[in-house]
DNA sequence: GTCTATACATCGATAGAC
DNA sequence: GTCTATCGATGTATAGAC
């Protein structure tokens, strides 16, 4: 019976809502209740605790990106395909604030995400490892700073300038400078 | 009379203790108060409200890291220079967990720094800026993706792997990377 | 300037009837 | 599975005696 997941689904649901809306400061059971048209304690049933809400969020909104990401037809050439998996990564990331916040901060003192939900996280970073190997950089460090690099850029992007492109539309540059820079170790 | 500077900088000092052991969020205005020796009441004796308590410790954190940067006897060499400066200005982000989550994130929700104590994180920025400038690096762009770039690995750093040294081993690397990339366009 | 006492709000979570 | 009722804790802030 599927009843239950939809149920779930449309907490969650009404959760991200509440969370654009109020911030995650705001997002009490007891508002995600009334939201829902339950009342508080009823929420019980469908998540043990709040942490346990919290963790639905961040593998929904990780679900949410590798689906974003694999409908991509992404470019033969590794340098386009980089600039284009990114490009909807930067996108993804910036579109919802409080999405963003959950995923890439921690924005919710005390929250650990579970292994489980986390894995969806692992899966998105092993797609970007894979194309970054593709394009030649296959240096740990390499690939440290590189995924360094685009999160500063959204970082800086959301916290100075939510809506605007001031960081991010140097995003294609960044890349073609980390690329070139790692080319020559990578090709001996 | 500087009794009560005194009195403000020793329930700051108590402030960050707390802070430090028990994160932002456990840093109650009663556990607060048993710290310092008096009763949560009279606290507000020296600050008006909780966030004001936050803004001092910001403006602490800010005043602090200026005063760590101006001790620098900076080389002539303006690339070295850079990388002195923003070595520093790395190592004491990660050095004090909550104090660099306070000064370069937002892990209060709801509060903001007043103009007052921004001004001198904005000093701060201005010194590094100068240094970029002198080092050729004047385009706006490039020197939004420089501190970005910083900050990304810092962030990086601390979130991944507080303490260690797989991120910010490479800032050097990326300060050449960034200021050969700036050098070109700027020398005409 | 520090105290006691307390107001007042909000929260997550649980017990138990239905 | 949903409800009412409530627990127990925490939080900021204020009133007023001393």
């Amino acid at each position: 019976m599927a009843r239950r997941e939809e149920k779930v689904a449309e907490i969650v649901g009404h959760a991200w809502e509440l969370a654009r809306s109020q911030g995650f400061q705001g997002l009490s059971l007891r508002a995600l209740a009334t939201r829902v048209g339950m009342r508080q304690p009823s929420l019980y049933e469908y998540f043990a605790s709040k942490d346990a809400l919290y963790d639905a969020m961040f593998a929904d909104a990780n679900r949410q990106l590798l689906a974003r990401l694999e409908a991509l037809s992404l470019p033969a050439d590794p340098r386009r395909a980089l600039k284009s998996f990114f490009g909807t990564f930067t996108q993804f990331a910036l579109e919802d604030d409080v999405r963003g916040q959950l995923m890439f901060l921690r924005p919710i003192p005390g929250f650990v995400p579970t292994p489980e939900s986390y894995s969806w996280a692992q899966d998105v970073l092993g797609r970007a490892v894979d194309l970054l190997v593709a394009a030649g950089v296959t240096d740990p460090g390499d690939i440290d700073c590189f995924v360094a690099m685009v999160a500063g850029l959204i970082t800086a992007q959301s916290s100075n300038e939510p809506g605007g492109d001031r960081w991010t539309r140097h995003l294609d540059r960044m890349i073609d400078l980390h690329l070139d820079d790692a080319q020559p170790r990578s090709t001996t």
